[in-house]
RNA sequence: GGCGAAUUAGCUCAGCUGGUUAGAGCAGCGGAAUCAUAAUCCGUGUGUCCGGGGUUCGAGUCCCUGAUUCGCCA
């Protein structure tokens, strides 16, 4: 009985275009979809832009258009990215679209009607100058509590006392900076405190396998608070001027709040589906299994808050059946970040020719059921790829294929009996137990072990030696079709990661579309293989350079102004004269922190850095790196420090020691970074 | 501040309800091989399982405590 599935990925805010973060869900969901599908099972899979709210609004006049010019715009360059990385929506919405206006109002009214919706006036701050009311984010003040300057109206960053905004010292917007006043106005709440509300959504919660048991424990924490912590009902109303969907039925101009209306997108994007392909949506709602992917940032919304909406608005909303969570993507250890240039760029990744697959598998090795962050390391980034990917599994295939297109015409040996298929058979339901449990870490994991058994079994075999003597014709044709049934197996489990790279491989073998059903079905000596040509290149180190040194893009350079270059960098390559480890050891290197990184007024090349070096305390030294970084990237980062260099009084100032840096012939300079761990003050040996 | 999670080999990570000498991949090192112009195979781990206490016949696994990191506090 094959599973009908509708399964959604969060709606990433049109403010900006997407980041890595976004990308990491979309090849997680695009994954188990694909799984989903190779077994046979129906899957709807949709996505949408949240196209609403203040920031949006306020986005759009700044750059000086309608917030429907803007978010289209925004919307306009999702594709790229999509396809980009071979992720397969059936459809692609927003919720700026009349579907979700729709949907959203008449959910507003049923819960409403159900008695779950009243009014209550709300004093909040107002902004005199641009009109409108400021949401927390939007007011600066002093910390209440201990008297910061410059604090955000929601939490201080000082003392991390948490506060509405009305309770700031001296507060303004942050907008225009004019002190804002507070005013009252009605505002609809959602009765979110109702005991019924709340037994609902444990039950909902209680639900075995309906989410995983992390989320379970936190979302119950926040359903069973007391006091302060206690679950209160749920401001869904915003005044004007706001980009949104109008609070139905009233005269007086008020919206929905962005997050009410976020998720209905989901509908909203499957309505619209099935709106083309002439479908009832209220049906396929009905029979399909609803399931939700998310980041772990928004549990909240989507445990308590949605699933409260859809069962209290009634039929045809139907609740969630699961939503999955998971956790952000890192960088090198570090939280991703654009001022400090940690993050990574997924356009410029595709712009610089990166194999979108090589990041899908990489991205599926590290990820696991648990909402738990993952690293992407470049080092690890570069071997998993290049060894498990080329080395292990394309290996393969190019080991078998030369032999069988040369002696044996392409054609495979027919009844070909081995233990070693066998057991990559039967590792099948294992392999799709990973998929399905989202363990595709362990997935993953399993299929290179038979990849490894594989090559063992090739080096064993020596077909090379078996080429030697026409006796041992037999011999080295089953070798070879054994590899390459193995290989047609490994394709299989790799599909749902690697789709474009299966289709390449398919049609190499002469075969058509796989099912997971297929593992059973082998290799057929009557249909000969196609010529093999390379299937996947190896990720070459210069590539993550080049991902990323932002400031370094790298020159297409005529073939023999490379050579020439070679030549030049050869003479260079010679080491200088040996020291010995005494000298190395009069060397005084320091793991510093860059706390502040300052342009130098009239110097060319020169930032100014500050630095912190644990117990030796603060330097100020100046380094000739301008034209590689900008200031913002460089703050917060750690450097290497020569501590012990005698300080040298310059034009603007005494420069107390140097960061080290690396720099060849081409252009850029590339600061020498401690692995993740160090601490400031830490010696360098 | 309160609550929670994480901390295992150079790197990335497995280690289920406590049970023999703690594992994998990658890197490194030593060998082999040369079918694979993209590579493989064999061998090789003296790891304060974050520190300190405790419970237990027995703890990476449970409890307490401290450190660091990261979340959540609508």
């Amino acid at each position: 009985m094959p599973r009908r599935l509708f399964v959604t990925t969060a709606l990433p805010y049109a403010n900006g275009p997407f980041h890595i973060g976004h990308i990491m869900e979309y090849i997680q969901a695009d994954i188990w979809v694909r799984f989903q599908r190779m077994q046979g099972h129906e899957v709807l899979f949709v996505g949408a832009d949240d196209a609403h709210g203040a920031p949006i609004m306020l986005a759009a006049e700044k750059a000086g258009k309608s917030p429907e010019e803007f978010v289209a715009a925004v919307a306009g360059g999702r594709g790229k990215y999509l396809d980009g990385f071979h992720v397969e929506y059936d459809n692609w919405h927003s919720t700026h679209s009349p579907e979700n206006t729709e949907l959203s109002q008449d959910i507003f009214r049923k819960l409403k009607l159900r008695g779950l919706v009243y009014t209550r006036p709300v004093e909040q701050f107002f902004d005199p100058v641009k009109g409108m009311y400021l949401a927390d984010r939007y007011v600066k003040g002093e910390c209440p509590n201990c008297g910061a300057q410059d604090q955000y109206g929601d939490a201080c960053e000082s003392c991390s006392t948490v506060y509405s905004a009305t309770a700031l010292k001296n507060p303004r917007s942050a907008l225009s900076g004019a002190r804002p006043e507070l005013r009252s106005s009605e505002h609809y709440f959602f009765r979110l405190s109702d005991p019924k509300c709340k037994d609902f959504i444990r039950q909902w919660l209680e639900l075995p396998g309906r989410v995983q048991p992390q989320v379970f424990n936190k979302a119950v924490e926040w359903l069973d608070g007391e006091g302060d912590k206690a679950l209160g009902d749920w401001d869904i109303s915003r005044d004007p001027p706001y980009f949104g969907i109008r609070v139905p039925d009233i005269a007086e101009e008020k919206y929905l709040y962005v997050w009410l209306d976020a998720p209905i997108g989901y509908l909203a994007s499957l309505q619209n589906y099935c709106g083309k392909k002439g479908l009832d949506w209220r049906k396929v709602l009905e029979t399909h299994e609803q399931i939700h992917f998310i980041g772990k940032d928004i549990i909240y919304f989507h445990t308590l808050f949605w699933p409260a909406m859809l069962h209290f608005a009634g039929a045809p909303y139907k609740v969630p059946d699961h939503v999955y969570v998971h956790g952000f993507i890192q960088v090198s250890g570090e939280k991703m970040s654009k001022s400090r240039g940690t993050g990574i760029d997924p356009l410029r990744y595709l712009e610089l020719g990166m194999n979108p697959e090589w990041l899908r598998y990489y991205i599926a090795a590290k990820l696991n059921a648990a909402v738990e962050d993952i690293d992407f390391n470049p080092e690890d980034f570069v071997a998993r790829v290049n060894s498990d990917l080329v080395g292990k599994y394309i290996n393969i295939a190019s080991r078998a294929a030369g032999f069988l297109s040369k002696r044996f015409g392409g054609r495979p040996a027919a009844r070909v009996v081995s233990p070693l298929l066998e057991r990559v058979r039967v590792a099948a339901p294992e392999i799709a137990r990973g998929y399905e449990e989202r363990e595709f870490g362990k997935a993953l994991r399993r299929t290179m072990e038979l990849a490894d058994e594989v090559n063992a079994f090739v080096d064993a075999e020596k077909p090379w030696d078996l080429a030697k003597s026409p006796d041992n014709a037999g011999r080295l044709h089953e070798v070879c079709t054994v590899s390459l049934e193995a290989f047609r197996m490994l394709t299989l489990y790799l599909k749902p990661v690697l789709p474009r790279l299966a289709a390449r491989a398919e049609q190499f073998l002469g075969l058509g579309a796989q099912a997971w059903e297929d593992v059973a079905r082998p290799l057929s000596p009557e249909r000969a293989i196609g010529a093999y040509q390379h299937l996947m290149t190896r990720v070459e180190e210069k590539q993550l350079d080049a991902l990323f040194n932002i400031e370094s893009v790298p020159q297409p350079t005529a073939p023999q102004r490379h050579a020439e270059k070679q030549q030049h960098a050869a003479k260079k390559h010679a080491v200088s004269d040996p020291i010995s480890i005494d000298d190395f050891n009069r060397l005084d290197l320091r793991v510093a922190k860059i706390v502040r990184a300052e342009q130098v007024e009239g110097a060319d090349k020169l930032l100014k850095l500050t630095l912190e070096v644990g117990e030796l305390g603060g330097r100020t030294v100046f380094a000739g790196i301008k034209s590689a970084y900008a200031p913002g990237q460089l703050e917060g980062r750690l450097a290497v420090l020569i501590a012990n260099l005698a300080p040298r009084k310059m034009k603007f100032g005494v420069s107390e020691g140097m960061v080290l840096a690396a720099s060849g012939e081409e252009p850029g300079i590339y600061l020498i970074a401690p692995d993740s761990g160090a601490r400031p003050g830490m010696r360098v040996k």
